[in-house]
DNA sequence: CTATTGAGTGTACGGGTGTGCACTGAATTG
DNA sequence: CAATTCAGTGCACACCCGTACACTCAATAG
């Protein structure tokens, strides 16, 4: 195939530099999808490159292997999961309580983006090489940032950075499980998805209402 | 190689059904070890029958798929499961307190059992497809079964049968993230095992502490 | 205008994969 | 005893894998 025909779409030319950025992105995107519906470890080099619209060889020009493509994937994935924490800092319906904004937010978010959440969920516990280290380095780096935002809640001020921590890890663990329920639940089933919303938001209440009690006596 | 080398061990005589049966084991204890280490989906069907002392083709006299000698090995290991849930309830410990006893047996169990729960966590979150079901459908029935154990405590005596499956959810998935980091420490470091039985001990202390202060109010 | 660069091509290789098929030979059956 | 069963063998097949290598030819640089 030639790259006139592989980017018929376009109109004017483009400089080599925004064509390789394409194929660049068409690998990453082509790989999500793939590794969402069946794990890095199912999805072959040749076939990324085939459905990316190009040869097997070509793709040593983007990224030094598979793995390499894992990790910038980790990344753009994370930076989805950001996003979402500060739609959830921001979110005008945060007076009608926190969890309840925060747990919504969450939800739209992933519906917004199932690969993404499917490839963080899939390989943190399913991975093997470094794309599984990348996921668990940024999930703890995440949870960290999380246990700050927490100490700037009453009950929580003089709480002890390890029991901080703690407390934003299970929240964390908490969230992940109700992510799993939403993709394996069947998309557009807005029963099942209120379910589980509501599931999620008891747990989290569940958590919240032991705080006022905690005494650390570790 | 030939079957009085395979077995050369054994001194008498063995019959087909206990030959028959020591190969399945052989499959199995095979597949398990590979599994934990690569994965389901990272492990040939060539490999384990090497690996367990036969020709590829044999396999079939045992299982008649790898999928199905998965689904095998999701029985097995939630036997394991729920041997430790068995062992926490008879826990002399107990009078020390609940969570800490079932903390520090949970943590024996894993270490006694690294291969099954690891690939009880590979495969319920990376898995893809008969053998991941299988650990969803019985992950489920094992958390329902901790909600009726919950039920004869003291304080959640009226709790609505939903809340205390979404307690029992809870607990579960705060207890495989607590596998998760023991499996991921170093074996042996008994320093990191302790701080993440103490983390642990948290998490359930601070989940529990939310319990009297609990209204349903869906 | 000419020379260089580099994204993408096409072929080829050695190696691993699941499984179909005809087989062997010891344990079992009758 | 002879006949049957069946766990395990050995070969063959078609297929997919990653990647080495020499290449083309348009965009860019000088």
């Amino acid at each position: 195939m030639d790259v006139r025909t592989l980017n018929a779409v376009t109109v004017e030319p483009v400089s080599r530099h925004e064509r390789k950025e394409r194929t660049r992105r068409a690998l990453l995107d082509t790989a999500l999808r793939l590794f969402a519906e069946r794990g890095f470890g199912g999805v072959s080099l040749r076939e990324v490159t085939k459905q990316a619209g190009i040869v097997p060889t070509a793709f040593y020009r983007h990224f030094a292997s598979m793995e390499a493509l894992g990790v910038a994937l980790v990344d753009e994935s994370m930076r989805t999961l950001r996003g979402m924490i500060r739609s959830a800092r921001n979110d005008p319906r945060t007076s009608t309580g926190i969890i309840r904004a925060s747990v919504r937010t969450l939800a739209e978010h992933v519906r917004a983006n199932e690969a993404h959440y499917w490839f963080l969920i899939r390989e943190r516990y399913g991975g093997t090489g470094e794309v599984r280290q990348a996921i668990g380095i940024e999930l703890r780096l995440f949870s960290r940032e999380l246990a700050v935002d927490l100490a700037r809640f009453e009950y929580l001020r003089e709480w002890s950075t390890e029991d901080l921590n703690m407390m934003a890890d299970l929240i964390v663990t908490a969230m992940l499980g109700t992510v799993l329920d939403l993709l394996e639940a069947r998309q557009g089933d807005t029963e099942a998805d209120e379910r589980i919303i509501r599931t999620a938001e008891k747990r989290l209440r569940l958590i919240t209402l032991g705080v006022p009690g905690w005494r650390s006596a570790g």
